[in-house]
DNA sequence: CTAATTTGTCAATGGTCATGACGAATAGGG
DNA sequence: CCCTATTCGTCATGACCATTGACAAATTAG
């Protein structure tokens, strides 16, 4: 039986804090007023939980705002874009990124590191990653900002709650514990980068209604799916959920590497799509050259390449017919390089998830994700923001 | 941006009874300490809860105790075995059956219907549904018990937090409000019956240790799955999660009525099952009948039957291998007709499970179910006496 | 029998939200 | 221009609830 969470009056207190924040939050600009009939309580409360978070320096008046309708208008309340922000990392295949985000969500500094970080043996890796990070904090610094995490998306599988990846093949890495190599006062996380990716998702579609549910797919090398089931990402007994990339398309159908056959890597990832497409997989430029010319053949019509296209379609389709039918989510959202070959992969897709979706009426939205290369880091960034806004007392500003 | 709970006052002493009556309800006997030691709060506290609880007919005390150690012994609670009941109902293909649980999830009642309700039309059904509840009813009176709820368990799609079952092709229903046809003064719950069935499951299995996760596959006459994740029920957004019949096994295989090709049901369900083996599905006796005249043969060794059951569970673990990789539970719980035809399923069942779970060491742990047929409508009682237990003042007796 | 330990309760305390009233700031109407 | 209605923010007060610290009761160990 799941127990309730602890409630002493500090608990209590400290929870409100917080309502008040994600109140804020998601309105952007909000008299106090506004935020009481928003989260139940009294304007009178309110008022003294927004005069702590002004004190403390997560809040700002903006003065007498808005003048909407009759009566005394509100005292408009905003988010500093001072003070504490969140650091996300990502380290890809060929390049490492770093960026802060403010508690308003806005990205305040960025940068990247372009260099082949396979098999380079994590020690050098996390060496640059941890000046990259020196730099962007100093960036951040510049502009009044000071971290209050690092969150550090991977490549691979990283066991729930800690920061040890198990397991990133194509990084060559296993059981790395990150905060080993990356010293430093910062309070640190590591996850996989499909779910950051899905979590920088979840943020820009949030504002608008309920909690989403949605499967992310994010393709890079190999296929990560995050599941995001009323606003919480779905990570699994040992952290290992979202392993999309896996489930059985054709129980007999070529091997793979994981041990099992007809995985849908096997039609879907990125080496069995250019196989298929027969666009030479390591010619100059690596894998973005790779992948830019089969989107490119695809847009000329070429027939291998519009074949191989249908069918890694077809396959996604089945193995998202499979996570459909078992989680009956929203949307399905289809992210990283995926994004890209949307429009050819998207026909097939969708006949096939929609034929297979048994429940009727339950077939989901598909969508084509808008965010780019840069989710996984926005998404790590933005994390760190939120456990700040969950529980903001511990990052107040020293006075 | 998943806003916290409401955090008023009231709101926190509410939470706090319930988190004192779930202390007793996992220890079964505890004193007021050792609950102030579990959940965190003072003695004082948990005294002035408890008092409450046992003013309101939750709790009874039992006198002094054990005598462990050294220390005045404690004088231990208990829940109450009157007062409050759970009420819960199966509606079946070919049975009702109704049962009351106190709050000890003790079984005080139980009577069972057998008549065929296959095409027989909602409203007949159901009024003999609700003179059934009416005799459970009365036998759980003259235990001491008052119902605090109904909760009904129907083999088919529910809508999320309604009382409509949208889809029952078993019973041949469709969009019916059960609420309509069942008057009566009972709060009314309508849910999958592989939802509550993986409920009791849970509930068995919950004592041990932290909240589980499983998958919980339980066929009767189509394939159902219910998801536990965290201990919470993991329904979608339109409560149509866990169709893991309907999960693709052989893309291109035989035709399934929900559109699609080569669902589960079609090589693990009973009539593929019932018919790859040569059992003649409508003799005497009906459905439970075919389902031993397999299982005897299985036990005799019959070729056909073996087949059968081996090319049934190689489809199964490919269906869970889908399940496995995207949601990384700890375990696979076997319920429904499986559980007593998993000898001879769970070989090829586990070897394909095994070889096609793509992270190393996520295997889950493979389980049958030891409830039995009544899993459904004891889980159905049971999440009665969940929300008692989660809020129980709205249950006190009237005095 | 005494000391040590644990339990349950009591009275006092302090923190937190609710209530109701009031001044401040605005719009609309005479 | 003034007056009223309306809304906002704050203040004093009150109610509620967990916490604190102390103490009597009940038991074991010596």
């Amino acid at each position: 039986m799941a127990i309730p969470a602890p409630s002493s009056q500090r608990e209590m207190r400290r929870r409100n804090l917080s309502r008040v924040l994600h109140a804020v939050a998601e309105a952007g600009q909000v008299s106090r007023a506004a935020v009481a009939a928003r989260i139940g309580l009294t304007r009178a409360s309110v008022s003294t939980l927004v005069e702590e978070l002004l004190r403390a320096g997560f809040l700002v008046e903006l003065g007498p705002g808005r003048s909407g309708g009759v009566g005394r208008p509100g005292n408009a309340l905003a988010l500093t874009d001072l003070g504490p922000c969140g650091l996300g990392a990502e380290i890809g295949v060929d390049h490492l990124t770093v960026c802060a985000v403010d508690l308003r969500g806005q990205v305040r500094a960025r940068r990247t590191d372009e260099a082949p970080n396979r098999g380079e043996g994590p020690a050098a890796v996390l060496r640059r990653l941890g000046s990259l990070t020196e730099r962007v904090t100093d960036d951040a610094g510049a502009a009044g900002l000071r971290p209050a995490g690092l969150a550090v998306a991977v490549p691979g599988l990283v066991t729930r709650s800690s920061t040890t990846v198990v397991h990133a093949p194509n990084l060559g890495w296993h059981n790395t514990d990150i905060a080993e190599h990356l010293p430093g006062p910062l309070r640190l996380t590591v996850d996989n980068e499909a779910n950051f990716g899905a979590l920088a998702e979840l943020w820009q579609r949030e504002p608008e209604d309920a909690p989403a549910d949605f499967v992310h797919v994010s393709a890079e090398v190999g296929i990560g799916a995050a599941v995001v089931l009323d606003g919480q990402l779905l990570r699994g007994r040992r952290g290992f959920a979202g392993e999309l990339g896996h489930v059985p398309v054709e129980p007999d159908g070529p091997d793979c590497a994981c041990g099992g056959s007809g995985c849908l890597e096997q039609y879907a990832g990125e080496a069995a799509m250019l196989g298929a497409a027969g666009v030479e997989a390591h010619g100059a430029g690596g894998r973005s050259a790779a992948l830019a010319e089969l989107q490119a053949r695809a847009e000329r019509g070429d027939t291998a390449a519009l074949a191989a296209l249908r069918r890694a379609g077809r396959a996604l389709g089945i193995a998202l017919a499979a996570a459909v039918n078992l989680l009956d989510p929203r949307a399905v959202v289809l992210g990283g390089t995926l994004a890209g070959l949307a429009p050819w992969l998207l026909p097939s897709l969708d006949a096939e998830l929609r034929r297979r979706t048994a429940a009727p009426g339950a077939v989901p939205e598909l969508a084509v994700s808008a965010i780019g290369s840069a989710g996984p880091s926005l998404g790590a960034a933005h994390s760190v923001v939120r456990t700040v806004l969950s529980d903001p007392l511990p990052y107040a500003a020293a006075r």
